[in-house]
DNA sequence: GACATTGTTGCATCATTTGCAACACAGTTG
DNA sequence: CAACTGTGTTGCAAATGATGCAACAATGTC
């Protein structure tokens, strides 16, 4: 049962680069035609691909559908869960999970440090993209169109000194997080906290991110960077148990 | 190969309505524990569906990342293009077509009259929701998240006398529409217009509508209702092209 | 109008999938 | 704690379903 599965995922992946005849399909695939026509008429029939008029074949709607319940599925907290308490075992501090929700960031789960101070943020928040780790982390990972949906209604309000205040700086920092694969908030939004995060990247794209936080006067920077590997680890472990 | 790929399409299909065990796979399938087992294998290291940690299956990511192509590559104008041509070849009047992209309605087709006067509606232009036929076709069509983004920024501007000023009202004659099946443009926009739209569903639901217009002191709203068969039909066959 | 190319179907062969049995593993119960 | 129940997982021989072929249909091309 494997083998036609397989076969038939390759095919549906080889439409899906570009649409395509029964000949190309059955030249690429080392098939007779007969057998290939029969694998996309039974593909056809399902929904998952469509011929078109001109006789190539493209993907069909039925994938549409079946992506959308996939996609509202797809249970952000309930893969992080775990992994983010683990993480908040090892470094000890606040973790937090972003999840980027239709162009907005929102916080939905928290680890709070018990012994340490407790921080205002709530779940289900929203946070300001451009003035926080994650914010970062999840915008460095968009291209052009969803980053300008995400930032469509920012205000640039400098909360703190150390705040973006403009779309240029912004995509000069985003630059910089792409290539570093972590962003960090260094006082950006309230003066006395810092804090690295770092994307939680699927098939799909960025779904989300996670940061660690501290209080600049009990741990500095340089100290929260020392944590990026265990977060890049855990971040992968969501990552793969999502998709 | 049909038969396999028939019955992993159904498992998936099975999968996408709730996340299921191997073991109620098997029983729905009559099909043999290991059999089962294999099968889910062979869709989970294709990305078609994923295990969760509680052993139960759900719909994999990389049926989303297929999705998003699939609907980018919908081709609504192309689909429709030939059958819009013959309806006009039936009815006569200006015929449109417009579609839903993104919580916006927009133009993107229309066969003219060549004998007619030549009315004043570009392809690519946005169209006024609460006042426009295809407008309250294609909303009738959406559910109440889906109509609050497309009404987002809705004026109520009155164009005319007739023209719906207030969502209750639009809501009250939405419901008609989902009855009957198509919706009217009874002077709502210009004072000397009518038009009938219908609109065009797939198995994702709404994805646009077509329209006939005719100025009103050349025919009447009851004569243009006359069409309504025909244009029916013309949104069914689209819709079959597009799926 | 003949030719070339691709689409489409029936059929016998062949290969893949299937169910079984057996083992592994976890959770449960007496 | 040990036996048990339910499920996950793999090897193997039987059986079902997929394959290529050939032949025909349909379409487009020279």
């Amino acid at each position: 049962m494997s083998q036609s599965v397989l076969r038939a995922a390759r095919i549906i992946d080889a439409i899906a680069d570009e649409p395509r005849t029964v000949m190309e399909l059955a030249a690429t695939f080392d098939l007779h035609r007969s057998t290939m026509f029969r694998e996309l008429r039974a593909l056809e029939s399902v929904g998952y691909v469509h011929r078109r008029k001109d006789g190539r074949y493209r993907l069909g709607l039925h994938l549409v559908s079946l992506a959308r319940r996939a996609f509202d599925d797809l249970d952000l907290p309930g893969a992080a869960r775990d992994h983010l308490r683990t993480l908040h075992g090892i470094v000890g501090n606040t973790v937090h999970l972003a999840a980027l929700v239709e162009d907005i960031i929102v916080y939905v789960d928290k680890v709070e440090d018990p012994s340490g101070v407790r921080m205002y943020s709530s779940i289900g928040k929203a946070v300001v993209p451009y003035a926080s780790g994650v914010g970062k982390a999840i915008l460095a990972g968009l291209d052009v169109g969803a980053r300008d949906a995400v930032l469509a209604g920012a205000t640039w309000v400098k909360f703190t000194e150390n705040t973006i205040s403009s779309r240029a700086e912004l995509d000069r920092q985003l630059d910089l997080v792409t290539q570093q694969g972590w962003a960090a908030d260094d006082r950006e939004f309230e003066d006395f906290i810092n804090c690295i995060a770092v994307p939680i990247v699927t098939p799909l794209g960025v779904v989300g991110a996670l940061s660690i936080t501290a209080i600049r006067m009990v741990q500095d920077l340089d100290t929260l960077k020392t944590r990026i590997p265990a977060m890049l680890q855990t971040a992968t472990l969501i990552a793969r148990e999502l998709g």
